[in-house]
DNA sequence: CTGTTAGCGCATTCAA
DNA sequence: TTGAATGCGCTAACAG
């Protein structure tokens, strides 16, 4: 591959003015640029993207890390990301972190290959996160609480969310009302639970740990965890699934059961996945504002890129979606 | 941020001790390494993975350029390429190449930022690509055909799906067909329209051309090509979309009109996306084998990185899903 | 086993 | 306007 200093020679002028020629500064003479220009042209010259950004300590270019690349749900939050970033001449890379520690999410993490990272990734530990967080080297998380200075949440209200739900199906005259729960380690599981169990409580309804289920947000948890509940000959009124896939999930097993939603039993999910408008019935969720988180967060890393001062914590709330799949 | 000078200097070695002993090169003795590592540890220090890239020039990551991150129709592919690379120690990154000539994607694919790349994006330009391609450096295109001696293709065969599909309904008993096409500079939407005529003619049938619509492979495209249809007086006994998203979007036209699918028309799609399953009829439609696409693409950029001598062309068959959109 | 040294390819002084 | 020289942070060859 041809180098800088090839085209130099080739040109007949010193590095330097190849560089300034290259780089569009207008320390150089058109004659000069243009002999440069086709210089580099001809030996099909480009130039190495690393050197130039070891030299100027600097890579223009973000990171949003996500367990799982291949995941529709993140469709919104990507395009958010993606939309601040290009406006701001940014660019953004996405990368997974499947593999753990090995994987290439730690490698952007610690080896200032960017300039800022989003972390949606629950499978980054809060360890390397917290190694990776340092100064001038922005670090928005969403999907966890970590006590440091340099990192910044950006997080759905899901006490709220979780409220809300709940909230609904009891104004809809349920009192028997069940929770498909996502992992025990998740942090916007337990935050739903907490809004559900707040809502339950503030309406004089007590839960029952017996319709606790777990899901572990998966379809084939919530078909797992529904199936359970059939089993058990005992229905709730309504179901809260923590999440659509869950639902969804659900759904399959009423189906097989012969029980009808929202006929039999009514349910409601948490996300607003693009399928949740297309399975039948369609599915009552609570919808995140994913588009916006993502557009915040780069936002965000932005400004702090800029040295301003930002707060460490935001929260965006969500919205009732009413479907078919409660009556 | 601490160099490895700065270890170096703490832990009281040479700077090249210190790398050989952060690099777990067993040219150090046990003792030596404990005391970089500490020194590194107390300096949090990270390495510079550009300056090392740089030294080494090589990278151990390849990208995958898409047009849109965030379209769920990339997931099966993604994780084909995922699961190969991983595999093989070397680093995935995805990069969308919305922006054109300015677009992250461009910069990756130009800048040798890495060893790699695999390209599905009909907004970067063939001469873009071809600019980039050159010795040692693998470029794998997915749709379209380019002449280049360092371009490998890999493809679903297009013109055998039409076929398939096209056979299939008139196997049925359907003389009527009416084909929906993709945008008219789409190189996959030509290939499939091919297999179409090819399977009319070979049954004796003759193409009509007001029974050729233009849908865009956008859902709206497909929405209004299919209203228009309607429109005409005229419908034909079933319709080959040229993808599913512009069937869904048909389905919703047709339901709209009081068309029953599949009682008063019959329709196939072409892809296979995870909505078709989900749709009401779910759709009849041919699957693309997207994982493996992304499975082989990888593969090749290893062979060639080694340098095999590989084809300059793959073609992976479509296959034929029967669900309720067809009668 | 350890230290010295020479670049990787580029951007950027500073003199000329 | 140009060119020679310097160093970004790291690795690897070589010498000790």
């Amino acid at each position: 591959m041809a180098t800088i200093k090839d085209v130099a020679k080739l040109a007949g002028v010193a590095i330097s003015t190849a560089s300034y020629a290259l780089n569009n500064s207008n320390k150089v003479s058109q004659s000069t640029r243009k002999k440069v220009v086709e210089a580099a042209k001809e030996l099909n010259y480009q130039k190495n993207g690393f050197a130039s950004d070891l030299k100027r300590s600097r890579t223009n270019t973000i990171a949003l890390i996500l367990s799982d690349l291949s995941g529709p749900y993140y469709s919104e939050l990507i395009k958010g990301v993606q939309d601040v970033a290009t406006a701001n001449g940014y660019d953004l890379i996405a990368c997974s972190s499947i593999g753990g520690p090995q994987s290439t999410a730690v490698k952007f993490l610690k080896e200032k290959r960017v300039d800022g990272v989003i972390i949606l990734a629950h499978n980054i530990s809060d360890e390397i996160t917290l190694e990776s967080a340092r100064e001038g080297f922005p670090l928005v998380v969403l999907d966890r609480k970590l006590k440091n200075e340099f990192v910044v949440h950006v997080e759905v209200d899901n006490v709220q969310g979780g409220y809300t739900a709940t909230e609904y199906l009891i104004n809809k005259g349920y009192r028997h009302i069940a929770y498909v729960s996502g992992p025990s380690n998740s942090h916007d599981n337990m935050l739903r639970f907490e809004g559900f169990t707040n809502a339950l409580k503030a309406n004089d309804l007590n839960f029952q740990s017996k319709w606790r289920l777990s899901g572990d947000f998966t379809r084939e948890g919530g078909y797992r965890a529904t199936k359970m509940l059939i089993a058990q000959r005992d229905l709730p009124e309504a179901i809260f699934y923590a999440n659509d896939e869950m639902a969804i999930g659900g759904l399959q097993a009423f189906k097989e059961n012969g029980i009808s939603v929202p006929k039999d039993i009514s349910i409601i999910g948490f996300d607003d996945i693009q399928l949740a408008e297309y399975v039948i019935p369609s599915l009552t969720t609570m919808k995140q504002p994913k588009y916006e988180v993502g557009a915040l967060s780069v936002h965000l890393i932005f400004q702090m890129l800029l040295g301003e001062k930002v707060n460490h914590n935001y929260k965006l709330s969500t919205e009732l979606i009413e479907r078919d799949s409660v009556r």
